[in-house]
DNA sequence: GGCCAGGTCAAAG
DNA sequence: CTTTGACATGGC
């Protein structure tokens, strides 16, 4: 049900079409068949352990954790936090995510008893509130686990996404739940979609997004950094 | 050496 | 309701 309180438009050369810009990333840079992990559990760790982090970073650790043998809900919600921090260390942010992994896994087992598909048949947005209620589990993670891991039909905002639209013209409301009715307002409910074009975005956020030492009327991004007026041809 | 990364929370203003 | 600071490592 759209939200009169999200009122976003547009300026710059013309209607800015979200169903554009998905299609011509795609033509651009083809599909990115995120989210690298293995099994749905790892995509959970990973997007935990990846907030405010590059993953490069994340590597590592979930390398570690494997290696460790604590790459599964009760090892984790069981294990010492100085053997995650530990383990985890070069995702930066150690100490903190150590005890959010170790929360949200016990949280996996009381609820679920770590069966992540019996967790995947929940409602979407009950789960999604459920998922909030974890200290460490903000609306991009939620996200990121529900469309990566629990196959929901969620589009995930980050900060690339929100840079790319000011980028090319966006303004208003700009806050996570208002960018999110932008996109799924406008798409397809397609699971495939939606993972796809969250990946292109931050494909184009990392390859694009600093790199153009363009001029910039953009109010979004951070001080400092620079826009460009226009990313594809089209926007 | 400085800047910043696939955020989140709590404490102020 | 908006702004600010803390949390931390590793790559460029």
């Amino acid at each position: 049900m759209p939200d009169k309180r999200c009122r976003i438009r547009t300026r710059g050369p013309g209607p800015f079409l979200v169903v554009d810009l998905f299609n011509e990333l795609m033509a651009a840079f083809g599909p990115q068949a995120w989210w690298p992990a293995d099994g749905p559990f790892e995509v959970m760790v990973g997007a935990i352990l990846t907030q405010n982090t590059a993953w490069t970073n994340v590597e590592p650790a979930i390398v570690a954790l494997k290696k460790a043998a604590l790459l599964t809900p009760r090892s984790l919600a069981n294990a010492p936090l100085a053997d995650l921090e530990t383990a985890i260390r070069s995702s930066g942010y150690y100490r903190q995510k150590a005890g959010r992994l170790r929360d949200f896994s016990a949280w996996l087992l009381q609820e679920w008893g770590g069966d992540i598909d019996l967790m995947s048949q929940e409602p979407t947005l009950r789960l999604r509130t459920k998922l909030l209620n974890i200290k460490g589990i903000g609306p991009e993670t939620a996200d990121s686990i529900l469309l990566y891991a629990a196959g929901k039909p969620v589009f995930v905002i980050d900060a690339y996404t929100i840079r790319i639209l000011g980028r090319v013209g966006l303004t208003g409301h700009t806050d996570y739940e208002c960018l999110q009715r932008l996109f799924e307002r406008n798409l397809p409910l397609d699971i495939e979609i939606y993972r796809e074009y969250h990946a292109l975005l931050v494909l184009l956020g990392k390859d694009f997004c600093r790199r153009r030492p363009e001029k910039s009327n953009c109010s979004i991004c951070p001080v400092g950094s620079r826009c460009e007026a226009s990313l594809l041809a089209a926007v």
